[in-house]
DNA sequence: GTGAAAAGATACTCACGAGTAATATTACTT
DNA sequence: AAGTAATATTACTCGTGAGTATCTTTTCAC
């Protein structure tokens, strides 16, 4: 890759950039190659020396978003024998570092999670793994054994993707709080003590 | 009306199955007139008989589904003062009911909550209601007063349409002990009493 | 039975947007 | 300065699918 490559890549990143608003903004058939293209002031044909189709530029960005999401994941696994925080703070910063991540980069966080035809298989990867960690903390006693983590997970997965959408990602509510007060909510209950 | 228009009706009727299911599948740009019309056996042009346009027959399957959930959510108004059961149970009939309903018509639901690009104002004024509830209650102690109503309505507003979604319309789980569960887990959390 | 309106079919138009062929320009190497 | 490959443009093709103009058939009222 010599000098003369380094325009080229600049005008596919530009590409790839404005690709990720528009199909963010409009759904997949609703965004037009042409204002793509004329975002990042090229011309329709150019847009075909970097990618070979509509559908081509969608895949690499939802791919992406998918090893992005792979390498948080395998991250969080390495701090499993984290042991000398308790419990519920260290949920907590799990939560966080999930909320901190798709708010990254919202474009493509909506594109792998509204858009892309297989978000479902992956929120099902990433509610797997999420049912195991818990389980594993069930089995030492933390929590009550009579829950099926199965549902627990899924909960915790619906709720994570929505409250990203409706606070996080806006930047409506602090990640940090609202990771406490989740962790707090599914820990606790919502029941009085005193009943 | 005379029985002229009885045909008529029908085929409209037809339409607007074979549209939602349609819908259903594959989205609104990926359905095409022409598909739906061939499920019913009949030609285009029939098609703008009974309907104006593809935006037309849309409207109107969302604002369908959009009146069914308002009757449903004024009916639970209704039950408001039914104290002679305890929360729990109470709780967990009401979500019931709201499974039955996303369960009964799963094409309505589907357009309604994923096509739906109001979707997300939809599920607002859902969670508003939710929330009025749950603050009652929680005035009347029965819950822990420094939890944040607003968010733990946005939590189960999310969680209810993702088990819909997985649990309950593909007929996996028995709404029945799902609602319990779910009631369940909110209420007392995850945690073991003896920690 | 006949007229009229409803219901439907045939055979189009038309816009739009993805993708291409052929050509020009830029910029770097030697 | 000349050659060359990368980068970009002008000027198209072409399929597709929404929507329409016009004609035919059915169905009922009288």
């Amino acid at each position: 890759m010599n000098e003369r490559g380094l325009k080229g890549l600049e005008s596919r990143m530009r590409l790839l950039e404005a690709a990720a608003a528009e199909f963010a903004r409009n759904g997949f058939h609703e965004t037009k190659i042409s204002t793509i293209v004329k975002k990042v002031g090229l011309t329709q044909p150019s847009f075909y020396i970097y990618f070979s189709s509509k559908e081509a530029i969608f895949e690499e960005l939802i791919s992406e978003f998918h090893s992005n999401l792979k390498k948080l994941i395998e991250s969080k696994r390495l701090e499993d024998n984290l042991e000398h925080m308790d419990l519920s703070n260290r949920l907590a910063e799990i939560v966080e570092n999930v909320f901190l991540f798709l708010k990254k980069d919202p474009n493509l966080t909506r594109i792998g999670f509204s858009l892309n035809p297989k978000a479902d298989d992956l929120i099902a990867d990433l509610t797997i793994i999420l049912k195991n960690n818990l389980t594993t903390e069930q089995q030492f006693g933390y929590f009550r054994p009579e829950i099926d983590m199965e549902i627990v997970a899924k909960c915790i997965s619906a709720v994570i993707l929505h409250l990203s959408f409706i606070y996080v990602i806006p930047g409506i509510k602090d990640t940090k709080s609202l990771s406490l007060q989740l962790v707090d909510l599914f820990l606790q209950g919502m029941l009085n003590e005193n009943d």
